[in-house]
DNA sequence: TCTTAGCCTTGACATAGATCAAAAATGGAT
DNA sequence: ATCCATTTTTGATCTATGTCAAGGCTAAGA
């Protein structure tokens, strides 16, 4: 078992606390493994905590009736997911599965509100976390709804490639099937997307590993959805 | 001029303060008025503060290079908006007009944080009102990408007849064409699905009164999404 | 009561993307 | 290496919804 202080003391969410606060953390927090596909909660469960992830890969996402899935997120080292049912104590939105053998660590539900509330910097810290997911859900509204499919993968590699910042070469984290279902659309429709930016000679595509050919292109088509003649 | 501090402690983001908190968010509290149609921010603009309805009814909405708006709120009174960039000092992700005429508080940034950060039971009232907001876009990013529109709207009817608590008979707060942008759609699509849901006996529309005639079957088809034979 | 402007509706048509089916490629296990 | 399971790609077709273009309504004002 490593140091959990030393992991917790890294998480943005905990920035700039006290280490008295941090130990008090540590005190609440509770350790869980999970393999790759596991299922973390549904939505409709009761909520359970607040999740931060050590390392691994976590999708939260929905399901429609006839079972199609849209990834509202993914959340990665570092990141949190859970905070929302903490302060409204319903039943979970959504689900939550691991895309990768995951490290997990649960503040359960009460224990953490008592914890926010006898500290304000940690409720200011939260207020920042949420609002970055508030203008990230925004985001994504508006690309389901103004933006066609090539526009959002356009503009999602275009993110990808800023989040690796390894210039021009991006590898997908996720596998095609999950990028699908995050960009809102089917495997088949993804498929023939990149087959046609490639076409464009926007990008080249090697299994996982695309290079951004055009980038100025790239951005057009994410800006302005269409494709420029 | 009426009794701001009334307005102010009806508000539900302050609700549970002391009388001197009350008394120090009056002090800060600017008032605006803003006639039907007129905007208050556009997308990219400095962010100014969080806003209060006093009343009146605003929409927040993004538009797409080709002119096409999707609406991601409206606001009534009592309810707040602008909470995200008061965190994030960033601009403006969206932008906002109002539907009717309308009177808003406006806390400009600075002081509203730091009465956030003085007073913690803000904070905890705020992160519940985020929360709220969160689920509310996982549900309308669930609707874009995982049902069709003859769903949306049935969810939509049935919610604001939940709303307005008059059983069966519910009428828009918004016109045809606005509901058409809430839902991701365009008006004449919107028409079009009122006339093919009064066709199967589940509504009854007159202007911008709607007789709910089969909840049952509402809710099937806001659940199932498909008609189902 | 007429007129005008802003909504709303209807029709004909176009198309992005979904569905269904099957072939190909990939990547662990053995 | 070989095999099996999964993922990805490709092809043919279908459909919900968008686009473009008229008309029709309704409500406020003259």
């Amino acid at each position: 078992m490593e140091n959990i202080l030393n992991i917790i003391s890294a998480i943005p969410l905990f920035n700039g606390l006290p280490e008295d606060q941090l130990n008090a953390i540590r005190q609440i927090a509770v350790e869980k493994q999970f393999n790759k596909g596991q299922t973390i909660f549904s939505e409709g469960d009761q909520t359970k905590g607040f999740f931060v992830v050590v390392d691994g890969r976590v999708k939260i996402y929905k399901v429609s009736s006839e079972g199609k899935e849209q990834i509202l997120h993914i959340f990665e080292a570092g990141q949190s997911f859970g905070e929302v049912t903490v302060f409204t104590g319903q039943q979970m939105p959504a689900s939550a599965q691991t895309l990768a053998k995951s490290r997990l660590l649960l503040f359960p539900r009460s224990a953490f509100v008592d914890l926010v509330t006898a500290n304000p910097s940690l409720a200011l810290n939260l207020l920042a976390i949420m609002s970055k997911k508030l203008r990230q859900f925004a985001a994504q509204i508006e690309n389901l709804s103004l933006k066609e499919i090539p526009a959002r993968l356009a503009s999602y590699l275009i993110y990808l490639s800023e989040e690796q910042g390894a210039g021009d070469a991006v590898t997908l984290n996720v596998s095609k099937g999950q990028l699908a279902s995050l960009l809102g659309t089917i495997p088949e429709t993804l498929s023939r997307i990149f087959a046609k930016l490639s076409g464009q000679n926007l990008i080249q595509v090697k299994g996982p590993k695309i290079s951004l050919l055009d980038r100025q292109g790239l951005e057009d088509l994410a800006e302005y959805g269409k494709d420029i003649e």
